[in-house]
RNA sequence: GGAGAGCUGGCUGAGCGGUCGAAAGCGGCGGUCUUGAAAACCGUUGAAGGUUUAUCCCUUCCUGGGGUUCGAAUCCCUAGCUCUCCGCCA
């Protein structure tokens, strides 16, 4: 959420900021409820004051003793009218709420125009491409032979399910031990395993909801529970509500979790193979940090995320993701994308973005300024670290051979056993 | 799943339906003292919002929601959470 008081003093800045993302704000319709909020606000809170006021008299009549019946008829119809205009106030600040709620983050000034990926910048690429002295195969291909099984997660679940096996599952488990490890002990982050059900609070929080329902998995009880879309919504939620002490920042925290997507916007895209799943593997990693720090945390986090595909000699680029591209609560987001031989493309395999406050504002995520005394909002990054099950297929396809092995990296070896290939 | 107890400021913990944003202690901040530090002593110290150039002033907040009342931290209902005991379970 953005700050109430930018919209009131700023208006001529914002609506242009926000323009860029195509998001057209309705300034007359704002206009006019902030008026309405302005009147009926300062209307109840009148009242509110006359009515203690009255209430206090009453108790002070009543405690020398002299008749109070005469002050009780004063109040008679301040009752009413006092709940009325609660009423009214509190249907408009849920308007307010409700218009606020759906307004995306201001951009960064170095996010580029544009309206799709297509406007995305290439910041850097990092190796290249392998050459393959045969045709190489997808990873279904590579997979079916090894464990990895599609029909078997359409058969348990449904379409977009998958089921690993063997040597992949194993794999897939040496990938999350390989980023944990490397995240905990060289780039100082917390391990934390967190909650994967979590409350519509959290999802508030971070801006999923309300916007984004269609794109979650809901529960029945009650209240509902949501599958986690990314361990960022309870890793973030962790600092909602807290002041934190100066001292304790940055906090840094990585973690492994499944992730569960209802991808409601994506039906024929990417049907084939583990390129888009309901449910995968993630490590994220997050950070919460003193406002002045969040563009330098931005970059470190970035090559956090860089280091995992460097470590496992996997071909990346990295991306400024344009105006139209930028994610709703993001205010800057670069995309790690790894080489897929399967795709002959760069595929996105990692998201990495600075919050600034928005959604610090939403979690009420504050620390104690020392300068100023007061609690401020803090600013809330995320990013993946990577995302496993595309780093699994980046794996098989990069490192395909002639003789139909699956060469494993260097790094990832100790976390197999010595492991050289797979197949 | 059954029975009971509780939820108050950064923390611990008092609180009779009225003058309670809330005693006290701890912590924090400022000061006195000290070569410096500690201790001791004195003072100060919640958040959000409205109005305002600013000060003042006003409103709201004692887990969330609803109710009773002229007036609710206090009474009632409800949800959530915590703790204790029993049952069950990994």
């Amino acid at each position: 959420m953005l700050d109430p008081r930018l919209f009131r003093t700023e208006l001529d800045i914002v609506v242009p900021q926000l323009a860029r993302r195509g998001f057209v704000f309705n300034r007359a319709a704002y206009s006019g409820l902030e008026a309405r909020r302005k009147d009926i606000q300062v209307k109840t809170q009148d009242l509110q004051n006359e009515r203690n006021s009255r209430s206090k008299a009453i108790g002070q009549a009543k405690a020398k003793g002299e008749d109070i019946a005469p002050l009780m008829a004063q109040v008679q119809h301040l009752g009413d009218q006092l709940k009325a205009a609660e009423a009214e106030w509190s249907d408009i600040q849920t308007e307010m709420a409700a218009l606020m709620e759906g307004i995306p983050n201001i951009l960064d000034p170095a996010v580029p125009d544009g309206k799709d990926e297509v406007a995305n910048i290439e910041i850097h690429r990092w190796g290249g491409p392998p050459t393959f002295a045969f045709e190489p195969q997808d990873h279904v291909d590579l997979g079916a032979k090894l464990g990895m099984n599609f029909e078997l997660g359409a058969k348990i679940a449904g379409s977009r399910f998958v089921v690993l096996t063997g040597v992949l599952a194993r794999l897939q488990r040496a990938l999350i031990q390989l980023m944990l490890d490397t995240h905990t002990s060289a780039h100082g982050y917390s391990e934390v395993y967190v909650p994967f059900l979590v409350n519509a609070d959290s999802l508030r929080g971070t801006g999923q909801l309300p916007k984004f329902a269609a794109d979650l998995f809901k529960t029945h009880g009650d209240p509902s529970l949501y599958l986690i879309p990314t361990a960022e919504v309870p890793v973030t939620n962790i600092v909602r509500d807290v002041i934190i002490d100066a001292k304790e920042l940055p906090l840094k925290f990585a973690c492994h979790s499944p992730c569960f997507r209802s991808e409601a916007g994506a039906y024929g895209r990417d049907v084939r193979g583990m390129i888009r799943q309901h449910q995968f593997e993630k490590i994220e990693i997050v950070q919460i940090v003193k406002p002045e720090e969040s563009a330098q945390a931005h970059e470190e986090l970035t090559r956090h995320a860089e280091t995992i595909l460097e470590k496992l000699e996997l071909p990346y680029r990295r991306m400024l993701l344009c105006a139209g591209d930028t994610g709703f609560s993001a205010s800057k987001t670069y995309d790690l994308e790894v080489w897929l031989p399967g795709q002959n493309a760069y595929r996105e395999i990692s998201s990495c973005s600075n919050f600034k406050d928005f959604q610090a504002r939403r979690l009420q995520a504050r620390w104690r300024n020392p300068d100023t005394g007061k609690p401020e909002l803090v600013h809330t990054l995320n990013g993946s670290g990577l995302a496993v099950g595309r780093t699994l297929i980046a794996i098989m396809e990069n490192y395909q051979q002639t003789d139909g092995l699956i060469r494993i990296p260097t790094a990832l070896q100790p976390y197999l056993g010595g492991l050289k290939t797979i197949g």
